[in-house]
DNA sequence: TGTACATCAGTGAACGCGCGTTCACTGATGTAC
DNA sequence: TGTACATCAGTGAACGCGCGTTCACTGATGTAC
């Protein structure tokens, strides 16, 4: 009833009967709601409510519930991924190839902070649930870009070999402790700018902690921007 | 009607139709519910059930729901402040005071991880939700342990001054993201070993990062336990 | 010490809600001839 | 090109569920005299 007004794509003629691409307008819709409540606010009748059809109509293309959670899951996982590899896309190119693979790895985790920020819901949602075998992809991709990140740390340099076994882990953790913490709200109601210095303290801290390579020494102080104190800038 | 048999504390007479500290064993009740559920698992009505009174009973201690949720997460919070000012206490004194405070924050981040990963429920529980006055108290508390054990490791020399403001946002977003990888499966279901592994490699590098005082060098890369690798113990 | 009575802390039935899911159904679409 | 019919992709009513919350109630407890 309320077809003709509230779905906004529809590949098929106006005034069809069938919506032709439900599957995605779906997910799509899911996705917004995780990205409005996290998953606790996924349901299949407020994501067919959404599109404009009815809720029996979503069984024609999930298995229920868990599943379309599922498929909000890998959509969520693809996005960050996307959105990470984007960024580092647009790093600069460097003179200098220790300044351009510490700003790559900078960057990646930025990008991890700032899609969870953007994408509140969406970000809880990918870490939600018991892994589906569909989702493991993406996030197998996003892990992919940190690793090489890490490896251009060591290629170049900057980075003990011995400490790259792992090393995944702590840039992993920090970046996603630190991105909980500030869309939980557990940091506190902090302004723009102190959180901006908390993500620069951080990933600082993370390429500080990598600085064990025999090219490291001169980084490690020197430039304000990726290992210095953003607070004598 | 179940309330002889499934009451497991009653401070008042066997038999007794008041429960005599309803307010408590509710609070109890929802934790537990927090701990195999997390904070979606508890309801007014579960709690109720679980101490063996109706859900109406509840509303004699509670505004609503929200509310013993509220009491939940302060509970939360408490147990968490309580592991780990337990394991601190529990560290035993050194000879080198450098070496006890980097020992100190080593221990106060294993406590952190090690709690959430034996309650998981609460530890997803206390940091749900909005914050409420009330169980602020708590989470400030925890946060002070970290905080004096980091004013220790510039008292020794070990951290720079200048790196202290702010400090506490990097041991604590790179532990609360470990834990929170680890409880919400994301690391894959690793073993112990690694996870362990894991564990260390994440304080380790957290600790680096803070090696930049004047007395830090001797303790950069000879100390395996605390700032090594374990893997070549 | 005994009794009347106010208050406290429960009961149990009921409400409306949104949810997941199933059912018999029907209109739209595509295809064999 | 036209038609018959199978199949596809929806509808709408209904189910049972657990939830939060409210209601009038009642048994237990504590206290003034």
């Amino acid at each position: 009833m309320a077809k003709s007004e509230s779905a906004s794509k529809r590949p098929l003629r106006a005034g069809s009967y069938h919506h032709g691409d439900l599957r995605n307008a779906l997910v799509r819709a899911a996705a917004e709601l995780a990205e409005a409540g996290g998953p606790g606010a996924v349901t299949v009748r407020a994501a067919a409510r959404a599109v404009g059809v009815t809720a029996t109509a979503a069984y024609r293309h999930f298995a229920g519930h868990e599943d379309l959670l599922a498929a909000v899951k890998a959509q969520a996982q693809q996005t960050l991924f996307e959105a990470m590899a984007s960024q580092m896309k647009s790093v600069p190119a460097q003179d200098d190839p220790v300044v351009y693979a510490i700003a790559q790895v900078y960057t990646v985790g930025r990008g991890y902070i700032e899609f969870a920020q953007r994408e509140r819901g969406l970000f809880k949602t990918a870490f939600y649930l018991p892994e589906k075998a569909a989702s493991q992809h993406h996030q197998a991709a996003a892990f992919g870009l940190l690793a090489s990140a890490l490896n251009a740390l060591v290629d170049v340099g900057f980075m003990d070999p011995r400490h790259r076994p792992e090393a995944e882990v702590v840039a992993w953790s920090a970046v996603h402790g630190l991105a909980s913490l500030i869309i939980d709200g557990a940091l506190g109601d902090i302004d723009e700018v102190t959180r901006d210095h908390a993500v620069h303290r951080v990933l600082a801290a993370v390429l500080r902690s990598y600085a064990t390579g025999p090219h490291a020494e001169p980084y490690r102080s020197t430039d304000p921007r990726v290992m210095g104190e953003p607070f004598n800038e």
